[in-house]
DNA sequence: AAGTTATGCAACCGCAGCCAA
DNA sequence: ATTGGCTGCGGTTGCATAACT
């Protein structure tokens, strides 16, 4: 037979969070590690579903989350990794750690996607909605292309999805929850209820009040400076080391004018990420394991569904079969490597745009079926699209 | 200033896959 | 082998606030 139920549907209390339910909840988990749902409410008498928990864990008490604005880095990423894989929010999410799926779903729905459509650019396919207008003059073409270099994109996103994931478990092998590692336990804490209130605190810190619009002071927190004011976006571009905690390379984001340059930052010291490695996707540790991935024989067998495959297929391009061969040549690695997609992000420099006349339409001379070319056609079309964005204010006609 | 509409976002709902009993 | 809970995920809803008339 089966466990028993999760929890009594009568007596759950539905509804925004309290501070104080927060605090109890965050005591607990500070306890005893994320995880084990539906024995929380159970422990900690809260009127709440498991699921409820685990969901206001995730999306707003975790500690390891950035709330605030979006920078522009983010958008541009959420923008392209939305054409990429689509509504597939938690694979997204992955390329921005710091971001719930929750909220890049909410970004997309509310900001992103009536800014696409606005631009007249259909915010499913990615794609000018008078496509059929310019079927002629090469943008089909650039369609394709981009289908071809997202077939590669999204075969690499799934595998540093995996590298993440896999190197999270690996961080967790020789981590421990605060409470059972002192030594990197939070310096002013000495007791569970009181760093489950600077987390709170933090967490609470994040926006202006807290659910419901009650104020932070509501709680009774003590405001500290847990905040990171360091806005990031990290990137997994390379591999994790077996037997180190991988160190993270970040963009310093909105906090300041780095966001525009696109520095890149060792995070392998960061207080709160470090304190916190012990949490995070410790559920699915077994199963994570048992999904090992071998860093030289990545295999998409499992969640490879790009966006737009029919597109691809359409166009002759390659199978999720001849993918899993294709991504076993170092050629591939290499090329996504060096130049990868998410690079592209950051590479603004590169002004052509479509209206230019296309520097790709006097590509004659080229190889026309070459990787070089195609990706070449494919930087062109994301240019353009990430040079409307930037040159259009949020406050434009436009948008 | 008051009422109405639009916007943003936290939270809920329901489904699918996995896995323990 | 079967059942049913747990977890993750994407879609949707409802409420608080902002913007507008």
């Amino acid at each position: 037979m089966g466990r028993p139920p999760c929890c009594d549907k009568e007596g759950v209390k539905k509804g925004p969070w309290t501070p104080e339910e927060d605090i109890i909840l965050v005591s607990y988990i500070q306890e005893h590690g994320p995880g084990n749902w539906r024995a929380v409410p159970a422990n900690t008498g809260l009127q709440r579903c498991g699921k409820s928990c685990r969901l206001r864990w995730t999306n707003y008490l975790r500690p390891d989350i950035k709330r605030g604005k979006f920078s522009l880095q983010e958008e541009q990423t959420i923008i392209q990794l939305h054409a990429l894989l689509g509504n597939r929010w938690s694979a997204i999410a992955t390329h921005l750690p710091k971001r719930t799926d929750n909220e890049i779903k909410n970004y997309w729905n509310t900001h992103l996607k009536k800014r696409l459509a606005k631009m007249g650019i259909d915010p499913v396919t990615h794609k000018p909605k008078n496509d059929a207008l310019l079927s002629s003059d090469g943008q089909s073409k650039n369609a394709a292309n981009l289908s071809h270099m997202a077939q590669w994109e999204s075969a690499r996103l799934e595998a540093e999805a995996r590298l993440v994931r896999e190197s999270k478990l690996r961080s967790h092998s020789f981590q421990q929850y605060p409470l059972a590692n002192p030594a990197a336990n939070y310096a002013s804490s000495s007791s569970a209820s009181s760093s489950a209130a600077q987390l709170l605190n933090k967490a609470w810190n994040n926006r202006g009040s807290g659910p419901s619009g009650v104020p932070t002071s509501a709680a009774g927190i003590n405001r500290g400076d847990l905040e990171s004011p360091t806005s990031t976006l990290t990137f997994s571009e390379n591999a994790p080391t077996i037997n180190s905690i991988p160190a993270m390379i970040e963009f310093v984001g909105s906090s300041g004018s780095n966001s525009e340059t696109g520095i890149i930052k060792e995070e392998g010291g960061d207080q709160v990420v470090q304190d916190w490695k012990g949490f995070g996707s410790s559920m699915n540790l077994n199963h994570e394991y048992k999904e090992g991935v071998d860093h030289n024989s990545l295999s998409f067998s499992s969640g490879f569904h790009p966006h737009e495959m029919s597109t691809m297929e359409a166009a002759g391009a390659w199978t999720p079969e001849s993918l899993r061969t294709s991504t076993n040549n170092e050629q591939v690695d290499n090329v996504m490597a060096e130049d990868g997609f998410t690079n592209l992000l950051l590479n603004n420099s590169d002004d052509r745009s479509l209206s230019d006349g296309g520097g790709g339409d006097s590509d004659n001379g080229g190889s026309a079926g070459s990787d070089d070319h195609y990706y070449e056609d494919n930087k062109n079309y994301w240019n353009s699209i990430l040079n409307l964005v930037n040159s259009s204010p949020s406050d434009s006609p436009m948008f």
